[in-house]
DNA sequence: GTCTATAGCTTGATAGAC
DNA sequence: GTCTATCAAGCTATAGAC
């Protein structure tokens, strides 16, 4: 009448860190216990110990695990997108990334701010990593079109950051205040709205205006 | 030898809730203790409760508490910049009152957040109401300058929106992630910068154009 | 303010499934 | 036989009772 079926290592573990990403993500680090995740996995918590040494353990490998996942679902469509000179579409693209970053998966996002509000080093470090990387890309691409003539001069790293910040700080009102902000009725004449007031921002015809 | 100090009743208050400021902003409201707090203060637990009846109500006067505090610090300097119709002092000044509100007192920015991730339903209808309420403000200046022919045409929530997100963004980001965007050095330079794009992007002769 | 009890994280020996 | 899961229990820190 057992109930509890023997499960390959690998697909333990997986279940093992979705359940624990949806503990983490409602109540954070300290208010989950290894009870919580166990009971939602459906095993006792010695089973939990056999694939992480700790509780610290398993919470980083959600963070590596979920990082690397966001890296195979968008690294791909973002690196095409740099390489394009059509503006627009890229930025169009890029903001697309972003939004489908935050709301696809929203206990992702709430689990790393959860983490750094309560100090958790990994992640903070691996959020600062990704963000500095997105932004050096973006830069990147931004510093070229400047080369090429097709924006005016400014600083690249600072109009990443604007353009980023714009998208994201919405998309997380969304996530984490359940705003309705982010209604999808709505969502792609909104960004269109801001590639436009951005782009307009980065023409040359602006150059030296006050 | 007592350094227990008898305070009056309205000190003691605003040394409970300035005490309870910091410990909730560290680890929020189910990881902190009324026992903490009550060391905190330097007094017993049952001294909380002559001022506050439950854990939850000294929660929300701290909102309250600091909520008010915000409007009174720098209500008066956004209703002054609203009413000038030069662009770039009301946006610097905006962009100014929003970095102030996170970095002046990082635990509230740090409060509400956890507070949000929490699900503590006053903190966020209190956030979603002031949000929309700077929102509203900022988008009827908008409008009245697209009105003067000071501006293109555009959906003006949206733009107050993407303004206020891109000061935001970074300012969450110093705050929260102990990130280093917000170099006091830079910061002015950096939020001239981004209110040129924005104000380049709403500018006349943008309109129309892809 | 102390004293006790409970809850949380972790481990070692052991049993059962493949 | 090996890998997976369980039982029983230690230690610590926190919370509740007096």
């Amino acid at each position: 009448m057992s109930n509890k079926i023997r499960m390959p290592g690998q697909e333990r573990r997986e279940a093992i860190i979705a359940a624990a990403i949806t503990l983490f993500s409602q109540k954070g680090f300290r208010g989950t216990t290894t009870r919580e995740i166990a009971a939602a996995v459906g095993v006792s918590e010695p089973v939990l110990y056999q694939h992480f040494t700790t509780k610290s353990e398993l919470y980083a490998a959600i963070i590596e695990y979920k990082s690397m996942e966001g890296e195979a679902k968008f690294g791909h469509l973002l690196d095409s997108a740099l390489e394009s000179d059509d503006d627009h579409t890229f930025f169009a693209t890029l903001g697309t990334i972003i939004i489908r970053w935050y709301t696809e998966d929203p206990s992702y996002a709430r689990l790393l701010l959860y983490s750094a509000l309560e100090g958790h080093e990994l992640s903070t470090l691996c959020y600062e990593r990704q963000g500095k990387h997105l932004h050096r890309k973006v830069s990147e691409r931004i510093r070229r079109r400047i080369e090429q003539g097709a924006m005016r001069e400014t600083d690249t790293l600072l109009a990443a950051r604007a353009f980023i910040g714009m998208i994201a700080h919405t998309a997380q009102a969304a996530v984490v205040f359940h705003s309705r902000l982010l209604d999808s009725a709505n969502l792609a004449k909104d960004l269109e709205s801001m590639i436009d007031i951005f782009l307009g921002g980065l023409s040359r015809n602006q150059k030296g205006k006050k």
